[in-house]
DNA sequence: GCATATATGTCGATCATCGGTATATACCGT
DNA sequence: ACGGTATATACCGATGATCGACATATATGC
């Protein structure tokens, strides 16, 4: 629970605050979220699925074929929210400090 | 220039962006800007150090010898300054997004 | 016939960080 | 005299999330 997330992680977390989504949906959503930044590989969402539904952070809400493919839900658990809310709660505190000293610094002349 | 930057290096430079300082400084300054939460491995420290200082983002500011030992003064190059603040807003548009999904859901049942 | 979108998955490689260890000096308490 | 803690820099093997590439399959548009 004290480690950091990464941003794929993160990202795939907040795709399903949002609402229950399948793999390739939370793909198109961290696209979108991220303003075309953060592209997911198929290898890292998919990795990332398994490793949180282990720690109970996402679970499956349901599975339905469309098309003749599958589509597997996953919905965020509140075990997952939390650890999303302590994330953000931790990116602030930094965020905060590192600006305050990013406006203390003295501009340019230090190349 | 694209990659994110993981706690560690992120908090080093915060640290420098405040004033130059030495390793060891370093290390109790990142200890003191996280509450006490991040405690740095002297591993993680140098290597930081080592691979910020071939990238640009900080440099040796001075050397002084107090009591025997050395003390090596690292500073943030204006490279390193823009690289925090780019990170700095890329922290702050995934929280804000994380914040106003985590608020939109619907408060337990979900576990 | 070929590219693209949809959809899930495996596998080897990379690289920052972790945890441990090494090396020194100085100071404080017992 | 000895042990513990603080100061200070540095190396090294292990870990683990992510990357990049590949595999498989259906549907749609050109």
């Amino acid at each position: 629970m004290t480690d950091t997330l990464r941003e794929p992680t993160f990202l795939i977390l907040t795709a399903l605050a949002a609402r229950p989504q399948h793999g390739y949906g939370i793909l198109r959503d961290v696209e979108e979220i991220s303003s075309g930044r953060v592209r997911l590989r198929a290898g890292t969402l998919y990795t990332a699925l398994d490793r949180m539904s282990s720690d109970g952070w996402v679970a499956i809400d349901r599975e339905e074929v469309v098309d003749g493919r599958l589509r597997r839900y996953y919905r965020l658990t509140d075990l997952g929210a939390a650890r999303l809310a302590t994330e953000v709660e931790r990116m602030r505190a930094n965020t905060r400090a590192a600006e305050q000293r990013l406006r203390a610094r003295p501009i340019g002349g230090t190349a």
